[in-house]
RNA sequence: GGAGGUGUCGCAUAGUGGCCUAGUGCGCCCGCCUGCUAAGCGGGUUGAGGUUAAUCCCUCUCGCGGGUUCAAAUCCCGCCACCUCCGCCA
């Protein structure tokens, strides 16, 4: 959700914003208009209500003739204040649904356009050279196979496509990575968190995912529940109705949590292997800070993500997500993409968003300063999920005779193994 | 899953249909007084929205949502959270 006042007082930034997405500038209009006919119903019911309730004053004084007529007015009034209510309260929750739908406007940094619009902002790292050193290399389907890490037949069996076991060596590698994230986020500030994975629709729709998105995420009808696909989801919500002290910003989280994705409209597309998957888990960070000091939050998130792969001695590149593939609530979205050497290109690994107020707002998470109370600026970015930092370690430091060399920043972390080794 | 209890301003509490424009104490903020501090004295102190150039003013907000009533913190119904106990369980 964005500030009402934007709209009213430059609605052709943001019609000019939803182009920029790819979307219909019609709305920033229909809400204008549903607004002003909400104003007009409150307006009109307050008018009657003040009448109500000074009459209902006087009531209680009167006696006799005079209360008798009063009673007969105020009954008739009452009558009007009811429908009147009704009236604002319908018009209100037009109001705000089509003020839900209206994604946070893209920051102007942010390329024009979709998916394919990224800019590029750096390359670090070569990709390694395969042919060059005489071997091909093999997919992780065949390493993980090998090394007895991943069994994806048997994930197949018992929890149909497009899951997984990790096991053994893999399985090791999974905590391996997660206390390595957690060490690193834990020493730049961060507050760890277990967070739950099942939570209750507000979450889901403040955190923007109810949207377009909600074809992609899983619902429990029965409960009511919604499995989340990011611990963004509970994150953010942890501070929900909440006025936090202006002094104790920014708050870091860093999270340990499952993620369930449907994949729905991905038929066909990455289905050999882990690097699509219906469940995974992740470490995310997530900040609470002010709209004025998220951008550079939004950089320093960037260097974490970029401090991380460089530990893994990943070779990546660094998009500028374009403005039509942000998503509902962020702004500005970077992704950091390894060199996958099977996939002969570069493959999404993290991922960072500004959301600026727009989920602060939704979630009313609200910071108390000198000069008054404002929402919050929220940022999230991933720091590692387990399937595809396990598929670009094992594909980019694979070996000729099929051992995978562990990165020496991994290598404490495995009781200080260097290698993994084939398991026949 | 079952039974009972609780839910009022940052905290603690008062409030059993109109006197609530929600009182009081503590805390906090501003000022006065004062060698310093404390005490004392005076004032302020939920949030959201409408209106406005801004103030004034008005509406909503006593866990949430309905209902009864001319009128609800107060009466009724449903839900939620927490506490106690029983059952079940990793």
């Amino acid at each position: 959700m964005i500030d009402l006042r934007i709209l009213r007082n430059d609605p052709e930034l943001v019609r000019d914003a939803q182009r920029r997405r790819g979307e219909s500038p019609e709305l920033v209009d229909e809400i204008l208009a549903k607004d002003e006919a909400r104003r007009t119903t409150i307006a009109h019911f307050e008018m009657l209500r003040a009448e109500q309730k000074a009459t209902g004053k006087q009531v209680a004084r009167a006696a006799g003739e005079e209360r008798a007529q009063l009673l007969a007015h105020t009954r008739e009034l009452s009558a009007r204040v009811k429908e009147a209510e009704a009236a604002q309260t319908d018009a209100d929750g037009a109001y705000r649904q089509a003020m839900k739908r209206l994604p946070n406007p893209a920051a102007p940094e942010a390329p024009a356009g979709g998916e394919d619009d990224y800019t590029v902002i750096e390359h670090v790292g070569e990709p390694r050279d395969f042919s060059a050193e005489g071997f091909e290399p093999l997919d992780h389907v065949e390493l993980g196979k090998r090394l007895g890490a991943i069994d994806i037949e048997r994930g197949a069996k018992v929890a149909g496509a497009r899951f997984y076991y990790l096991t053994g060596v893999g399985a090791e590698l999974e905590f391996a990575l997660v206390n390595m994230a957690m060490d690193q986020a834990r020493s730049a500030g961060f507050t760890m968190m277990i967070p739950p994975a099942l939570v209750k629709p507000p979450a889901m729709e403040g955190t923007g995912f109810l949207g377009q998105a909600a074809a992609d995420v899983y619902h429990l009808p029965g409960d009511d529940f919604y499995l989340v696909g990011t611990s963004e989801v509970a994150l953010a919500a942890y501070h929900s109705d909440e006025v936090l002290d202006g002094d104790s910003l920014p708050r870091r989280y860093v999270a340990f949590s499952p993620c369930y994705r449907k994949e729905a409209g991905s038929y066909g597309k990455d289905t050999r292997g882990i690097w699509r998957v219906h469940w995974f888990d992740k470490v995310e960070m997530f900040s609470y800070t002010t709209l004025e000091e998220s951008y550079a939050e939004h950089e320093r998130m960037l260097g974490w993500e970029k401090q991380w792969l460089d530990k893994l001695e990943l070779a990546y590149r660094v998009i500028d997500t374009a403005a039509g593939d942000l998503g509902l609530s962020a702004a500005r979205k970077f992704d950091c993409e390894a060199w996958i050497p099977t996939r002969s290109g570069y493959g999404e690994l993290t991922s960072t968003s500004n959301c600026t107020e727009f989920q602060a707002r939704r979630l009313n998470v609200r910071g108390r300063f000198a000069d008054g109370i404002r929402p919050l600026a929220t940022l999230n970015g991933t720091l590692v999920a387990i399937p595809r930092a396990i598929v670009a370690i094992l594909e980019t430091h694979q070996q000729a005779d099929g051992s995978v060399r562990v990165p020496v920043a991994l290598q404490p972390y495995l009781h200080g193994r260097t290698t993994l080794e084939p398991v026949q």
